[in-house]
DNA sequence: TCTGGGGTCCTAGGACCC
DNA sequence: TCTGGGGTCCTAGGACCC
């Protein structure tokens, strides 16, 4: 049997921990540069306020209500999340759970017997809550897929189920299967669930009794073949351990719209620092790099379709000579790409680093610069823990710049009470 | 006027090889 | 006039997730 313990409006959760004022009303947090919604309480989804939807379009709702209104911030829902993780760790043991999310785990409970099932499941719940101030639902079912129907129902119905769903029992299952619409399940997009609508399959039980060849015809090979056994109560997907990332990217829209090709370049090699940090997290070094941006370009766009919301992406790549980490090493070919990429006169919104051709960073061979490398790898773990001490990036590379034109809006930002002495939350 | 920022897995099709 | 059959590797793009 697996679990999923998935946290309520995580990001507003976090909030709420250190704004208790907030606990009975309603609040949202928006993605960065404010941009559209990212998490709402119940009380904001109540109102109306919809998810991911534009900031600007539930405005009026939002100061109407007197909504909460809060920017991303990425240092505390980072850190609260590691807290609500290692309760979990601490109750299942290491091994038995897998990250999913920023606020989502699968755990792993192959040890306990059927009928301690919704008692641990409990346990796990108030223990999170308890210890980090953070609200949990948890589904429990005999696969991962089915475990996320279960949290589904946890969290609709929370006052009847307390927030936790056992579906142990085959009849269960079926009866949770036939209230969800097929476009609720785990692995369901848009795109699916119009096929399948279109096809009379409505619920999750009517999905369940399909056959597995038409799945593998028409729903995507495998990907659906394995979707049918695992609301069959087949194991299909397996408990992930942990693997490093195949890709490491970190990609932004601009506060403003940027034509500067200095701007440009400043927020590139930013970018390309704060990705070669993730990978030397991760003790990976990269063999290709590649930078893309994005213009503001309008016309035909939105004829080819109307969610158009910017223009073209314009991309362009380098193998590097060897696979690196340093930081140093990646700005290089990555303002190159920049400067290669950059057209006079066009207006730019967006930009990113993306890093691929991923090796453990032991394996990487030896070249002629070997010993310059250990001096610049010696260098980059400095840098690397001030900046991780410090939560923020505190060393920087010149080319960064200090200016930041580009840089995003964030206008409703909270301190990082967890991570920085000098922001945190004062009792008075 | 104003619409995140990451990721994963899979498939199809082209290039190339014997 | 007649023109195989496998196999691998790579890339682009689709679909999905949170």
């Amino acid at each position: 049997m697996y679990a999923i313990v998935d946290c309520n409006s995580f990001y507003c959760s976090c909030e709420r921990v250190f704004q208790p004022k907030w606990d009975d009303r309603p609040v949202v947090v928006l993605s960065n540069n404010d941009g559209c919604i990212i998490s709402r309480s119940d009380e904001a989804k109540d109102l109306g306020v919809e998810m991911a939807g534009p900031y600007f379009i539930a405005k009026p709702l939002i100061e109407k209500y007197n909504v909460g209104l809060f920017s991303s911030n990425y240092n505390l829902y980072g850190d609260m999340s590691m807290r609500v993780m290692d309760t979990l760790r601490h109750l299942a043991g290491d091994r038995n759970v897998e990250v999913y999310s920023v606020d989502e785990s699968f755990v792993n409970l192959f040890f306990l017997p059927q009928n301690k099932l919704r008692e641990f499941a409990m346990e796990l719940r108030h223990t999170v809550e308890r210890w980090t101030g953070v609200a949990v639902s948890v589904g429990v079912a005999p696969t991962k897929t089915l475990a996320k129907l279960a949290n589904g129902i946890a969290k609709k119905y929370k006052r009847q189920t307390e927030c936790v769903a056992v579906l142990e029992t085959g009849e269960k299952i079926a009866k949770a299967l036939r209230i969800t619409p097929v476009g609720k399940l785990w692995g369901v997009g848009g795109r699916s669930q119009k096929k399948l609508n279109d096809l009379g399959i409505h619920t999750g039980w009517d999905l369940r009794n399909m056959p597995e060849e038409w799945a593998r015809k028409n729903l995507g090979g495998v990907v659906g073949v394995r979707l049918i056994k695992e609301l069959r109560g087949e194991e299909a997907i397996v408990m992930d351990t942990y693997e490093d990332k195949k890709m490491i990217a970190t990609t932004r829209m601009f506060g403003n719209a940027v034509t500067a090709l200095a701007d440009i370049k400043e927020a590139v090699a930013t970018y390309t620092a704060r990705t070669a940090e993730k990978l030397r997290r991760q003790n990976s070094a990269a063999g290709m790099i590649n930078v893309f941006v994005v213009t503001n370009e309008k016309e035909n766009r939105k004829a080819v379709n109307p969610h158009f919301r910017h223009g073209p992406t314009y991309s362009s790549h380098i193998v590097l000579p060897y696979p690196t980490s340093q930081t140093n090493e990646l700005i290089k070919p990555a303002i190159a790409l920049a400067e290669k990429l950059y057209r006079e006169g066009k207006q730019y919104k967006k930009a990113g680093v993306v890093l691929s051709g991923i090796v453990p960073d032991d394996a990487i061979q030896a070249n002629m610069f070997e010993q310059q490398k250990s001096i610049g790898r010696f260098l980059m773990e400095q840098i690397d823990n001030i900046n991780f001490s410090m939560r923020g990036d505190v060393v920087k590379f010149a080319s960064s710049g200090t200016k930041r034109n580009w840089k995003m809006r964030q206008d409703f930002q909270t301190p990082r009470y967890t991570t920085r002495w000098n922001e945190l939350c004062k009792v008075s």
